[in-house]
DNA sequence: GAAATTTAAGCAATATTATTCCAAAATAAA
DNA sequence: TTTATTTTGGAATAATATTGCTTAAATTTC
């Protein structure tokens, strides 16, 4: 695990705000000047700790108006199943995420995206149930985002 | 809604998946000359489409090695149980999102970020049972991430 | 606690990249 | 087919990132 001082907790929580900041405007924010602002930034990405840059998009201004939480259940829990299930799953751009999780209820938690339900039927009618071994899928659909963050908590490193 | 064409997804489908690319590197990739893609950048963050850039980060890295998923049910459906709740959800640093949905067993979908079950644990007692009107708390623990994909489907718009 | 060593910071020069302007091409309308 | 509108591509300009070097700060060692 990584070393971070407060300045490099600093950069890291701006940046996860907002990456799109100017390097002035980032040592501004975070009390430095320009170059070793830049240094750090740089370090940062080198030690592994940054995964990606990506935009951000609005689903509401993209007609995608259903979002959707299933919680599937696999008839046999063999690796078998696993690797094919996640195969498809991956290919599939309609599903935002996919965790496998503990709890007798359920195996894999999945998030989807799509236009409206009627597109939302096609997609489990058409791709999630054909999945061998999916034996139970429960849906919910989303009424409203509380919270969306894709920022991780840091202050346990200061 | 804003009406775009094959190039404005692709220029959404690159960003999305990597917001760092150089303007250069994007108009050789959507087969433009620089200017006019920059262009076309501009005008879909004027658009009101693109919702923000973030930089995300490895939770391996940084020793947050516990993600929950948390199922919350409410004693009653006032608006002031669900106005107290969102606005303790949002003040949390751990909770990564929260969503109201439908289904008969939950009202929120919670996502919350910790080191450890020890904190995790923490979480629990010390911040979320001490919302007034929780009364249902089901949590699984993250085993595995298949995928953890921020981009939106833009299938839809061709 | 002082000197030596290491580390990081700041400034200035350079390189890269973004941005703007204008003429030309493509597209759409008449 | 002609005209009007929109979009493109290239070149010049501006902004920003990047690097080398010097100085200051912090840390370590004695």
């Amino acid at each position: 695990m990584v070393s971070l001082d407060r300045i490099d907790v600093r950069i890291l929580q701006e940046l996860q705000q907002d990456s799109s900041l100017t390097n002035q405007e980032l040592a501004d924010r975070v009390g430095l000047s320009p170059s070793p602002c830049l240094r750090r930034v740089k370090a940062l990405e080198d030690s592994g700790i940054v995964d990606r840059k990506v935009m951000l998009l609005k689903r509401s201004e993209l007609g995608l108006k259903l979002t959707a939480f299933i919680q599937i259940s696999m008839d046999r829990h063999t690796p078998d199943r696993f690797t094919v299930f996640e195969e498809q799953v991956n290919s599939f751009p309609e599903v935002r995420a996919c965790n496998l999780v503990t709890g007798q209820n359920c195996d894999y938690l999945v998030e989807v995206v799509v236009e409206d339900m009627e597109k939302y039927h096609d997609f489990l009618l058409g791709k999630l149930t054909r999945i061998p071994g999916v034996s139970g899928v429960q849906s919910s659909f989303l009424l409203r985002s509380i919270k969306e963050n894709t920022s991780l908590p840091l202050g346990h490193l200061l």
